[in-house]
DNA sequence: TTACTCACG
DNA sequence: ACGTACGTGAGTAAG
């Protein structure tokens, strides 16, 4: 693996005397608000070939076509005009595109025939880029153009950091190729195989045959590459279309198609992080780890690796003799369950529970964190991915910012900052999950209780205790919150009962109170397991289809497992479909207030907004995300806000 | 690469 | 009797 340590030797090599183009090693550091995306065109002056009075060693196929002159940049501008949707695909640099640089793009106005625009490689004839830009401008701007891309996102991002806007709509074939199929991979190459029969040349194939950067090999190679990509992923919108109609996933698909642009905004502005408090938190954790370590090897009476859950199965299980309560599939279980049941015969147990907590909060955050910086922003900019979930949820990774500990005793929240200057809004959903069980239950009591603005958990503890609202006990309280929790992953009694370390029979006594006074809730579930049974799927309130298979398997077990996915799919699903309709139409409000979307944590979204408009857009976006969320939908949202200098 | 553990909603 | 609920990503060990 290359490091940007470690130059290649292609990065010393100049062609035809001009320099090389700069690369990553003066990261250039944009501080202050949420970045605004100053003009970064790519690296491209025309300069002679390093193939000059050769012979061009690649022949483009029928219909593709180079545009590397004037006369070529008006032909494809006018073809590209005459058409209502166009594929297009960017070759970069990188696979980052903080880091990655223009290329060139691909364009494909129908089946069978592309055109790719080089506009920064180093060899080989290319329009200057600031003409390419003023003649593409217009065209991937108008609003009345849809753009088919595959992974829109990345492409959208690398083309705003050259200066280029891309408007929608947007057809996003990877998006398609999930939602009508979420097993398997999802690639270019993979769904043009699958839903094309087609073979196409792979990237590693293209750079391999040339042993050079993308950026310094032939023009016509690369073009005969992009072009396919481009024309395949035009085709691939003529394949997946109907079958987006066959299951019904229209309206899901517009939903995801607005939000790519809303979430390509999000990853590049990244969130800004205060490096010396995580720096600081590390040392303190280092220290304390040392210390805890020293214990648990006294408790122990040996050294041994504390990180090993093998090690620490030998030592307890083995020298020490505990026995064993849980098992793993390799071997008896030394998790957090284990580790509490053995800590009132020892003092091992408890202190390696305390030395993972300390271990966690600083190998994965308080040193990994900082890593995440990007040199070119001083922000951390994670991966927001729209298929990342089969429920519909995103996903978030490099780093994931979606599982920060939110325990108030540790600093790791405080850490993400708002940028000088401006406030974090953060607003998150009040009990959005059981709302959504309100809504696709249509319970009478349930509907009723969410209607008054009641403590949910307080009215379904005096429910199912029968006594008054006013005479719920704390205790109450809780069991009825590891209710209300059971319900929206498909509860069983065992898992109740775990949860709420309860006796068997009392959680099924709890459970089968709360179906009495919420039967619409009993039938509800009823109905998505028979559905389910019948149809091999579930749908959210958008339609949003999640395959769910094992509901007929005869190992219980299984079924059971299929039998919570069925029913925790359509209501953590429809959350997601609600956030996400939010954001789409919160993002084109935030621009009035100077503010951004920088976070969304599955029921949150955090803005980064200038101080002084903080209260303003606090109204705005409870507004927006407390509006109904499809036609019917009666159950009120609600939406609580926090308004601080750093996320905590 | 797989298994385990653990952070979040 | 049941292997302890739904959905994720990351760090580490060990093969």
């Amino acid at each position: 693996m290359r490091t940007p340590q470690q130059p290649s030797l292609f990065d010393e090599m100049e062609i035809g005397g001009a320099p090389a183009a700069p690369r990553g090693g003066e990261p250039r550091v944009r501080p202050g608000p949420a970045g605004s995306s100053l003009p970064n065109p790519p690296d491209a002056s025309p300069q002679p070939s390093l193939f000059a009075g050769e012979e061009p060693t690649v022949v483009l196929p029928e219909g593709y076509r180079v545009v590397a002159t004037g006369a070529a940049l008006a032909a494809l501008v006018a073809r590209l005009t005459a058409v209502p949707r166009f594929a297009l695909d960017t070759e970069t640099t990188d696979l980052d595109p903080m880091v990655g640089r223009l290329v060139g793009i691909s364009f494909s106005p129908a089946v069978g025939e592309a055109f790719y625009v080089p506009v920064g490689h180093s060899v080989g004839r290319q329009v200057p880029w600031h003409r390419v830009a003023e003649a593409l401008g217009t065209l991937l701007g108008d609003p009345a153009r849809a753009k088919i891309g595959h992974n829109l996102k990345f492409d959208l991002r690398v083309l705003e950091r050259a200066g280029l806007r891309v408007s929608g709509p947007h057809w996003d074939t990877m998006i398609a190729a999930y939602l009508v199929r979420a097993e398997g991979g999802h690639g270019l190459k993979e769904c043009a195989r699958r839903y094309l029969g087609r073979e196409m040349q792979q990237f590693e194939d293209l750079i391999q045959q040339g042993r050079l950067a993308i950026q310094q090999m032939e023009v016509g190679a690369v073009a005969r590459y992009a072009c396919e990509d481009a024309e395949a992923t035009f085709a691939l919108r003529e394949a997946l279309a109907p079958r987006l109609a066959e299951t019904d996933q229209e309206a899901v698909f517009r939903l995801e198609c607005e939000l790519v642009p809303v979430v390509a905004q999000m990853e590049t502005d990244g969130v800004a992080v205060d490096v010396a408090t995580l720096e600081e938190l590390a040392r303190a954790l280092e220290e304390q780890l040392v210390a805890k370590a020293e214990a648990c090897f006294a408790a122990a009476g040996q050294r041994f690796n504390l990180n090993s859950p093998r090690q620490i199965g030998a030592i307890l299980y083995g020298s020490l003799g505990l026995p064993a309560s849980r098992m793993t599939a390799t071997g008896p279980s030394t998790d957090e369950m284990a580790l509490r049941e053995l800590a009132g015969q020892h003092a091992l147990p408890g202190r390696i529970l305390e030395y993972r907590e300390l271990n966690k909060l600083l190998t994965t955050y308080a040193l990994a964190l900082p890593r995440a910086v990007s040199p070119i922003t001083g922000r951390i900019h994670p991966g927001f991915h729209q298929i990342g979930a089969r429920s519909g949820r995103f996903s978030c990774a490099h780093p994931n910012l979606q599982n920060l500990p939110k325990d108030s005793a540790n600093t790791i929240r405080r850490a993400f900052v708002a940028a000088p200057g401006h406030v974090l809004l953060s607003a998150d959903y009040s009990q959005i999950e059981l709302r959504i069980l309100a809504h696709v239950s249509q319970d009478p009591a349930l509907l009723a209780a969410f209607q008054a603005g009641e403590d949910v958990h307080a009215r379904t503890a005096a429910d199912i205790f029968g006594v008054p609202l006013a005479a719920v006990t704390p205790e109450q309280r809780r069991v009825a919150k590891g209710i209300n929790f059971g319900l929206v992953y498909g509860m069983s009694p065992q898992g109740l009962a775990a949860q709420l370390s309860i006796p068997v029979p009392e959680a099924e006594r709890y459970a089968s109170a709360y179906f009495a006074r919420y039967a619409g809730v009993k039938t509800a579930m009823a109905d998505i397991l028979r559905r389910a049974r019948a149809q091999g799927f579930v749908t959210t309130i958008t339609g949003r289809r999640r395959e769910v298979s094992g509901l007929k398997a005869p190992d219980g077990r299984a079924r059971g497992q299929a039998e919570r996915q069925a029913i925790n799919a359509p209501i953590q699903g429809s959350a997601a479909d609600v956030i996400k309709a939010a954001m789409v139409r919160l993002a084109p409000r935030l621009p009035e207030f100077g503010a951004r979307m920088i976070l969304q944590v599955h029921d949150e979204l955090v803005i980064e907004v200038p101080e002084e408009r903080a209260a303003a857009l606090r109204e705005v976006v409870v507004s927006i995300m407390e509006e109904s969320p499809a036609p019917g939908f009666r159950v009120p949202l609600r939406v609580d806000t926090q308004i601080a200098r750093a996320w905590s």
